[in-house]
DNA sequence: AAATTTTGCAACCGCCTGAGG
DNA sequence: CCCTCAGGCGGTTGCAAAATT
């Protein structure tokens, strides 16, 4: 969907203000809504580049624009700031979303300063449009233990093994040497990305952290770190390991049994690209065999 | 090929907070 | 204090594109 692509619809708003000649009245009337043009966009683009960013209502009505502050705000934050990244979220992204999302919660802002160049409204579709429709597939709510335990044990260490096949040399983290103690601070400093699986010490796993730089190798993170990749540098062998300490693990930690209250929607998940098309067809057995 | 359904995401809405008068 | 306003945030909606029937 292009953004500019259907600006002939856009509407004009005619506030609830009451009529006045005056020019601040006449230009509230004639407020668009709807998806800019493209001539909105440049209008937009080279105020800003000649007056900066901010004062939005002022910007809004200085530059000529028939539309709201909060408007131009929005548009210039999610789409046209020249570092917004544009495409599918990486591995490495999804990951820390997922990760960020265990600690913060709905804080779509607070994740998105974790990521440079993802906004906070792209994080949060990420999240309704992606990770909620697994829940919905699997008829868990998505705030529950047992679907945040499926994140953990499953999804995540799968977006772990999508790094560590990536055929880049390096998938822009830095692993913290795991004799390092993890503090909480360490994953808050807005220019740096770190995670840890805390919960993943129940697995004999290893805590490791990702950070925002580009001096490592991601087989240095999953046999250094990790810990459970195997002799032969296989990490399919480690999500044997993962997967066989997670089934009795989620069931543990509030997964769904038999008698609980999840069940799958339907059989056809398992062919339905069920998380991105990450999982195998025997994980994905294995988690259903876990459920049931 | 056409009709219908689903998906993805840009944009809007309403609420909250903090600054300034 | 109280009020107003701007900016920020999370939730929700609308709709074009893509997928499916």
């Amino acid at each position: 969907m292009s953004p500019s692509s259907s600006s002939s619809s856009s509407s004009l708003k005619k506030t609830s203000t009451s009529c006045s000649e005056d020019e601040g009245d006449h230009h509230q009337q004639q407020l668009r809504r709807g998806p800019w043009t493209i001539e909105e966009d440049s209008v937009l683009v080279h105020y800003i580049a000649r007056h900066g960013e901010g004062r939005w209502n002022f910007l809004a009505k200085h530059a000529g624009l028939r539309r709201t502050g909060k408007s131009c705000r929005l548009r210039w934050l999610n789409y046209l700031k020249p570092d917004v990244k544009r495409g599918n979220l990486t591995a490495e992204e999804q990951f820390l979303i997922l990760e960020l999302h265990s600690k913060l919660g709905n804080r779509w802002s607070k994740i998105a300063q974790h990521l440079p160049g993802r906004t906070d409204n792209e994080i949060k579709n990420y999240w309704r449009t992606r990770v909620q429709k697994q829940a919905r597939q699997l008829n868990i709510d998505a705030n529950s233990a047992a679907f945040k335990n499926i994140l953990r044990y499953f999804w995540m260490p799968r977006l772990v093994q999508k790094m560590e096949e990536s055929t880049s040399p390096c998938f822009s983290s830095t692993v913290i040497p795991r004799n390092q103690p993890l503090t909480k601070t360490d994953y808050v400093d807005g220019n740096s990305c770190v995670s840890s699986l805390q919960h993943v010490d129940n697995m004999k796993m290893s805590q490791f952290e990702i950070f925002g730089n580009n001096d490592c190798n991601s087989n240095a993170l999953a046999k250094d770190w990790y810990g459970y990749v195997g002799d032969n540098g296989s990490y399919c062998h480690g999500m044997e390991t993962i997967n066989m300490a997670s089934t009795s693990a989620l069931v543990g930690e509030g997964f769904p049994t038999p008698a609980g209250d999840c069940h799958l929607a339907d059989d056809n998940w398992v062919n339905d690209g069920f998380l991105d098309g990450i999982w195998s067809m025997g994980e994905l057995w294995e988690l259903r065999n876990a459920l049931h």
